[in-house]
DNA sequence: TATTTTTCTGCAAACGTTTGCATTAAATCT
DNA sequence: AGATTTAATGCAAACGTTTGCAGAAAAATA
């Protein structure tokens, strides 16, 4: 039998209304009846149905994080964790849920999304960036509901986490230019990925800045579906003027990268210096040791949600663009000897 | 101004009701009334608000996961993205969406799952074990609360999914001694951990069937919180009869160990073997290779969420204990030259 | 003491659905 | 044709809260 707050109410001789008032600790109501109150909520171990309390209140103390399909989750499994591991850490604290969703198609995705928001089930959204979210996003925007974004938005007006990856990139294709590199290869991800180009327009301005020519048969796009992602590097690195670096970007396919390299006879970074992102575990397990750029994947995450629960909160916040700051953590594959 | 379902009757000429079963696909109503329903629908871009449908309906579309705290987490973060993985996987298939819970104390793990539960906010949860969790646990069987657990559970009266890791770790240890490893150290978890228990367990059994007597100077437990975790390696490995083969519970930690044999200028597997468990990706990156124990993590999730799924259905499961089996892979680590 | 203000509590409507029961019209049977 | 069954729909209560408004009692003021 469940007890509502009619039989709190009931045992403590007064009104629903007084129950509720007193659970939502409305100062108006004598410290006697509050006593009187808590006492019968004790007695009975009463718990507040929270389906009736969203529905009045129209409000659900729920966020959701809208999370790309398999396609990006395998291409970085890591970065969804960890950003994962920022919400959830923020909002247990803060006495919110979190719904994560993710599905195989954009369009069941999409469907789950117009559920979520349209039906109510959550008060806000944690977006993982994605070009084929634009449809997504710009429901959204037009539904007025309130939602961060992490990673790259076009549009300045929405509230969006992101690390500066053009510079970051820029930034480590210094490092290898420093250590006197001018051949140096790029593989990027399919162009779906802002995260991706981004890189790569950071690897050229440092190449242009440096007056490195940019080499077409240098640039090479990783693919998760495809068995010849490395086929072509034997070719390349069979060149006279073949790359003594590569800027990847990321740890896993900078470490395909050193395996092929290793079969090839290449030593790293002795003949090839690879460099990566993301900071990865597999960047520090490795051996060699992998060059990784540090993003603050746990703060993009912890960001997000800061953010959205204060836009929730009413305090809209002044910038609408966070920068997560990255750092170079250099390791043994860049190390020229 | 948000369109109800009143709305959609009135513009229909129905009453709410008719609306309602035409939603539900409640048969008895007549195809024109369908129709005419659909269209306005349509028209007016109507779509049930969920808070209100679950309030009257006493069911959320929502299960809930329960992970533990940061001490078990960073013991083995990836273990717990996989079966996160495994279940949203299936959920996104069915019309569910998952709440993802996790805390930093058990106090606060338990107020929260209270929350869930007596709140109605979830259908059913999965949770991951723990021995701690006991509390838990009981509250959920007090409460006749749906719910499903990965990992051990004493009570053969609950539904749980887990690997026969007594068995895992003895198949283990026994591709060690087929090798002819006779001196072998076991590095476990924190004792609050069952799972590590019970490949404790494992160990000592393939020791004592093969006459080998066990040696507590060569158990060893690792614990997230001590800097001094292989502190006591060197020391055991200037013994005369040092070991010459370790069975460790996780990835991590026979990293961990090989980096600390590196730096003690013994080889593995040449001086030292190692093996693991869990075959993540730490096992096949390391160098060498490490043999792993491939326990199935994501169809732990996977399975664990459908076998809940039938149970909110009303399906009791006959088995109300499935057993996800295990598959060695041997790599470099522990290949005897 | 009469009047006004303040403090506390209750009433009842609202949130947006679902569903058992009653009702009406149509169809089937005798 | 009248009686009975069947099919389709509507009525209204229920789910368990919150909250604006009103009212009563108590306190403060004149």
């Amino acid at each position: 039998m469940k007890v509502t707050i009619k039989d709190v109410a009931a045992l403590a001789g007064v009104s629903p209304s007084t129950v509720s008032r007193v659970i939502l600790e409305n100062p108006k109501i004598s410290q006697e009846t509050v006593d009187r109150v808590k006492k019968a909520i004790e007695q009975l171990n009463y718990h507040p149905n929270l389906m009736a309390k969203s529905l009045v209140s129209q409000s659900t103390s729920t966020v959701g994080i809208i999370i790309p399909g398999p396609t990006e989750q395998a291409f970085s499994n890591v970065f969804f964790n960890e950003v994962i591991r920022g919400i959830v850490d923020y909002t247990s604290k803060h006495n919110y849920d979190v719904i994560v969703t993710s599905a195989n198609t954009l369009v069941e995705l999409q469907k789950q999304v117009v559920n979520l928001v349209r039906g109510g089930k959550v008060d806000g959204l944690v977006v993982l960036s994605n070009r084929f979210f634009d449809s997504i996003v710009q429901f959204l925007t037009d539904q007025n509901f309130p939602f961060v974004i992490i990673g790259n938005s076009d549009e300045s007006s929405h509230f969006t986490i992101d690390n500066d990856n053009v510079t970051a990139s820029y930034d480590v294709t210094m490092h290898l230019i420093n250590q006197g590199h001018t051949s140096i290869g790029f593989i990027g991800g399919p162009r779906s990925i802002v995260m991706s180009t981004d890189r790569f327009l950071g690897y050229s301005k440092a190449l242009e800045e440096s007056g490195i020519a940019i080499r077409p048969e240098l640039l090479f796009e990783y693919s998760m579906y495809s068995d010849t992602n490395y086929h072509e590097i034997p070719l390349v690195m069979s060149l006279s003027n073949h790359p003594t670096a590569f800027v990847t970007i990321s740890d896993d396919i900078a470490f395909g990268i050193i395996q092929k390299l290793k079969e090839l006879g290449k030593k790293v970074p002795e003949d090839i210096a690879v460099v990566s992102f993301n900071n990865t575990i597999i960047s520090q397990i490795s051996s060699p040791q992998i060059t990784s750029m540090e993003i603050g994947i746990y703060q993009l995450g912890y960001a997000s949600i800061f953010t959205l629960l204060r836009i929730l909160r009413g305090e809209e916040p002044s910038d609408r663009r966070i920068i997560i700051p990255h750092r170079l953590m250099v390791r043994e594959s860049s190390i020229s000897k």
